[in-house]
DNA sequence: AACTGCTCCAACCGCAGTGAA
DNA sequence: TTTCACTGCGGTTGGAGCAGT
């Protein structure tokens, strides 16, 4: 027994959106607020998938959105977190502010590509054409038990216990950016959002795993493995020797750093 | 002006993850 | 524990616009 579609499509109009479907969309957003995608369409009038309402609101009619071209600031700071995420475009968008998942895989797909490659980079590994290197595979299950491990090996303090058991794969430090590299990516990164926060921390998904990662990563004062970390809560982003406001509700196994 | 090929990006599709029943 | 509805994500597509001939 398969799924049932989303909506009606009998229906429901498809292609480009026109003015007056944006109005009502922004109108009825700005009434009721985001949320119960499916429902949506009825409610506000529009002959529209539930989908297809919540992705034009995210890409193109949120207004925090930042029009217009990439700086060349964002075109590193993508080139840093892709080599560290991989498609993980969400979490990228994660980390730069008005900027959509959408629109920062389309510009990967049609300028950093070429960019890199430009640079006798390949786009997926990062690493010189020419180099006699096995790219990894994109990041899936084995891959993110494998960085999990890396995070453990980084730091004592952050541990996963069910990514670090099970860790099979040989260690090669030639296909894994050094932990030198990892911490030298680019501070000057938004934190993200309370809604990213919720959605991206919370859980044992590899997705938040790696999600915790790369926060962890950005954090001002990185741990070293030598010496004891500093106190910094990584759900709140307090800088406290202990942060009693999220150590009893926190459920994302980090309030071990207050 | 007409045609062709290319680029870019908004939008769609299918699947995975999650939580409620 | 299982099922199902719903949301979110990543890959892909289609068409508008532009450049070259």
């Amino acid at each position: 027994m398969g799924r049932s579609p989303c909506c009606e499509k009998a229906h429901t109009n498809k292609g480009a959106w026109t003015k007056e479907e944006d109005q009502r969309l922004i109108s009825y957003i700005r009434l009721h607020g985001e949320g119960c995608w499916r429902s949506l369409p009825k409610s506000a009038g529009l002959l529209r998938c539930g989908k297809s309402c919540r992705l034009r609101w995210i890409n193109y009619l949120r207004p925090d959105l930042k029009r217009g071209n990439f700086t060349d600031e964002e075109d590193e700071l993508i080139i840093k977190l892709h080599s560290l995420l991989g498609n993980k475009w969400s979490l990228i968008a994660g980390r730069l502010p008005g900027r959509t998942d959408n629109e920062i895989k389309n510009y990967w797909n049609t300028h950093i590509k070429r960019k890199l490659m430009s640079r006798g980079l390949d786009p997926q590994t990062h690493r010189p054409f020419n180099a006699t290197y096995q790219p990894p595979a994109p990041p899936n299950d084995a891959t993110l038990r494998h960085q999990s491990s890396e995070i453990k090996l980084t730091t004592d303090s952050f541990e996963d216990a069910k990514c670090s058991s099970g860790t099979t794969e040989e260690t090669q430090p030639d296909q894994h950016p050094q932990k030198g590299q990892l911490l030298n990516l680019d501070l000057a990164i938004g934190p993200p959002s309370q809604t990213e926060t919720r959605q991206a921390w919370s859980g044992n998904s590899a997705e938040s795993k790696l999600e915790r990662r790369v926060a962890y990563e950005f954090l001002p004062v990185a741990p070293s493995a030598a010496a004891a970390p500093e106190a910094v809560c990584l759900c709140c982003q307090i800088g406290l020797q202990r942060c009693s406001s999220c150590s009893n509700s926190c459920n994302t196994g980090l309030y071990r750093y207050c």
